[in-house]
RNA sequence: GUGAGCGUAGCUCAGUUGGUUAGAGCACGAGGUUGUGGUCCUCGGGGUCGGGGGUUCGAAUCCCCUCGCUCACCCCA
């Protein structure tokens, strides 16, 4: 083969699109249903606002290049820059809250493997200006909506909630210092790729006694379900520091979503400057990594320049949310368009008359095909139809001189004779 | 960027200790049963065996390099 697409990219053929279509249709339903509105931004930005918040180490894992004015400019790896730019610009014009989605593509110069390509889509979802609880919740609520509407259950994916400030201050009191908590923070979000002696040498670098090494294990490890606080709050031993918790539990159970939530306290995700409720969504077995990613970022719109604004959303991505509908057995067979009527020629006499159908047929907006084809064997041509999954054949013979045609149903294998003028409405009636 | 495994037709693979013009099924295309579909039959297009070099009388097969894919590490916004 000459040429190959580039490493970590892919191509659409007609089925891969069809279901990058049907995903990115979900998503767009899903999100406007929960009213957000649906924005987007230039496919690639200034370097330098990727430094922002990621500061120089992420240029390595960019596409980055020179325009010929000297301008060093980066194909986005995320979209939030580009969000908090764009809200910053308006933040006094826009009314509050903001909800805002995209559906951008991003490219990351990684090594592709299981789950990570070098060009993917990430549904992006984010409410800006309000600091209340009901805020998270409805983030997570779009989220289970969208698991839900595509087919997803409880007992396959969940949504693993933390919050900053819980972790730091049950860390605090295990007796970690302040300027060790970032790191405590790290050895928490890396503690699946430990060994055991790792993680417990790690721990005891914390400044963490033997006890306190135990304590820290338990809890990155421990799973609560939803909607028992109390029980979490008794097993860690704290009180009066849920307040945040409390209300964002309140919430999820109003939304009605606990059963596909459960606080687990070992959910850091990776950058800093999370500043509250952070969640994933996993599939159960732990195989996959995350299927989305997202949490409270109240300092970030400030950051790239903005009014002080508190802020909360995740991303998710194609490619995991694909394996994983695909593991699961929800990915549809076949959601390739397919066309209402295919029209059959069955004597020599109906060819000419097939063309101009056709094309008064979708302009009636059918779907209307035929065969390029030039036999008048109506096997053959109805063996097409089928092949396209047509829902109706449309046969004409020599009677369709006067008018009269016959309509067959492929699924059903019924045919009947109508006068061609009743078409359209009998195939529009099934649509 | 690092490491491991794997590269024979669009896909799934076969190819007997290196031995003639590299095969099958599916898919795709053309026809047949002179007018009704997932069947059947015939024929066909398509591979420089990922690429390059080496060993050999002879390489898909053995050796080296390279490219690509997969998985993991780094990173994960």
């Amino acid at each position: 083969m000459k040429y190959q697409g580039p490493r970590g990219t892919r191509d659409f053929y007609p089925a891969q699109m069809a279901w990058r279509n049907t995903l990115t249709s979900a998503w767009r339903k899903v999100a406007i249903r929960n009213g957000f509105e649906e924005i987007d931004g230039p496919t690639f930005e200034l370097l330098d606002l990727y430094k922002v918040k990621s500061g120089e180490g992420i240029v390595s894992e960019l596409f980055h290049f020179e325009d010929r004015g000297g301008r060093e400019l980066a194909l986005r790896p995320e979209f939030t820059p580009t969000l908090a730019r764009m809200v910053a610009a308006e933040a006094n014009s826009l009314p509050r809250p903001i909800k805002w989605f995209c559906i951008p593509n991003c490219c990351r110069a990684e090594r592709p493997q299981r789950g990570r390509l070098r060009e993917f889509l990430q549904w992006n979802a984010d409410v800006i200006g309000s600091d209340q609880p009901v805020a998270d919740a409805e983030c997570i609520f779009l989220l289970v909506d969208l698991l839900a509407e595509l087919g997803l259950r409880p007992e396959h994916v969940h949504v693993k909630i933390s919050h900053r400030q819980t972790v730091r201050h049950i860390l605090a009191k295990l007796g970690v210092p302040e300027d060790k908590m970032l790191a405590a923070f790290d050895l928490l979000d890396r503690r699946d790729k430990l060994q055991p002696a790792e993680f417990t040498a790690g721990a005891a670098q914390l400044g963490l006694d033997t006890f306190a090494v135990e304590r820290f294990e338990q809890m990155c490890r421990r799973k609560y379900p939803a909607d028992d606080l109390a029980h979490l709050c008794r097993s860690i031993g704290l009180d009066g520091h849920l307040k945040d918790l409390e209300i964002l539990n309140e919430q999820l159970r109003a939304f009605g979503i606990t059963p596909w939530c459960e606080y687990d306290l070992g959910i850091v995700r990776g950058l800093a400057y999370y500043t509250g409720v952070v969640f994933e969504v996993h599939e159960v077995s732990g195989a996959e990594r995350a299927m989305a990613g997202g949490g409270r970022y109240d300092q970030l719109i400030e950051l790239f320049g903005g009014p002080s604004l508190p802020a909360v959303g995740f991303g998710m991505g194609d490619v995991v949310l694909t394996n994983v509908l695909y593991d699961k057995g929800l990915i549809p067979e076949n959601v390739l368009p397919s066309p209402d009527v295919f029209v059959v020629p069955a004597s020599e006499q109906a060819v000419p008359r097939i063309t101009p159908l056709v094309a008064e047929l979708r302009r009636q907006g059918i779907h209307a095909r035929f065969s390029y084809k030039t036999t008048l064997n109506v096997g053959k041509l109805l063996k097409e139809a089928s092949t396209v999954q047509a829902a109706y054949a449309l046969i004409l013979d020599d009677r369709s001189a006067g008018g009269i045609v016959s309509l067959k149903n492929l699924r059903s294998g019924e045919q009947r004779d109508l006068p061609l003028s009743e078409v359209p409405a009998a195939v529009m009636r099934n649509k």
